[in-house]
DNA sequence: GACCAGGCGCACC
DNA sequence: GGTGCGCATGGT
């Protein structure tokens, strides 16, 4: 086993992060158990295991090998900062907030809790698809059985490790396959076709880094199944563009229909004046509201 | 039994 | 370029 650590900015719980990554037990790509979350993740062509904790105010990583490269060590390393988005700086928001009605009891309450990121592109567009629509709850009952009928996995230590299915496994199904999941025609649709996109290289995290949320927005949406919504939810989650949120997201709507006591929902002019005054911080605005649903 | 969920594409105007 | 509809099923 080998044993890294990571410096953590002051704003940082991990148990926030815990707590986000708990809300399901149909999840499969982590186990939560007790302050450590376990994990598959692929390095450099490579599996492995990794046992994340919490201790002297650093981020432990365990990972379950004889041996890593320097190369794969690195590798480890930056999934974990992604993953929990330690290098945004938060004090910025958190000064904005303190000020703000709706945001300050939530920042207070929350406190140092970070969007916990979606590091591989196909996987975020592939969940937030699925999300659409449905009750959180049945979206994970979906992703189960896909990750389990679809992904690899690996045996460790008695634990199996999931990972979620490669576009390219994927992209030669035929939907037929995912309608005794409980898919709908359109969900198996399109969760073939943004497999295709990329596994043929139409789309990848590489071709959309570094580019403007509008034309990341762009390309993403080319793909069918993928709208506005779902594309600002995936590259919230990969890219994490502070500005990338899903303004028309149901539960942002609830938020603002109980902030300004309304007897109906509210209008799309009246969200986007909400979220006006989070300018570049409309991710970790966006992140806190779901908080209090 | 309604009604709504972390929407979307498409057919119609 | 706007509006209405079907989608599948679970939670409330």
């Amino acid at each position: 086993m080998i044993t890294l650590t990571v410096p953590v900015p002051k704003e940082f719980s991990f148990d926030q992060a815990l707590s986000f990554l708990k809300r399901s037990p149909r999840e499969l790509l982590h186990q939560v158990e007790g302050e450590t979350v376990r994990k598959a993740l692929r390095v450099d062509d490579d599996v492995v295991a990794i046992e994340v904790s919490f201790e002297k105010k650093k981020v432990r990583i365990d990972v379950l090998a004889e041996s890593l490269t320097p190369v794969q060590q690195e590798e480890v390393i930056a999934y974990v900062r992604e993953w929990f988005d330690l290098d945004t700086d938060l004090k910025p928001f958190y000064a904005m907030a303190e000020k703000d009605k709706l945001l300050k009891d939530l920042v207070q309450q929350y406190y140092g809790y970070r969007i916990v990121g979606q590091p591989d592109l196909y996987e975020a567009v592939t969940w937030a698809m699925l999300g659409q629509q449905i009750n959180v709850a049945f979206a994970y009952t979906l992703k189960q059985r896909f990750v389990e009928q679809f992904g690899a996995s690996l045996q460790m230590l008695d634990r199996r490790y999931y990972l979620f299915p490669v576009p390219e496994a994927v992209a030669v199904l035929s939907p037929d396959l995912l309608l005794p999941l409980q898919y709908s025609r359109q969900k198996a649709a399109y969760t073939i076709t943004i497999a295709e996109a990329f596994a043929n290289g139409t789309v990848s995290k590489e071709s959309l880094k570094g580019l403007p949320l509008q034309e990341a927005k762009e390309r993403l949406m080319k793909i069918k199944g993928v709208g506005n919504w779902t594309a600002n939810y995936a590259l919230m989650k990969t890219f994490r563009y502070p500005d990338a949120f899903p303004l028309e997201d149901a539960g942002l709507y609830n938020v603002v229909k109980k902030y300004k006591k309304l007897d109906r929902k509210p209008t799309p002019d009246e969200m986007k004046k909400v979220f006006k005054k989070y300018k570049g911080w409309e991710a970790y605005a966006t992140l806190y509201l779901w908080k209090s649903l």
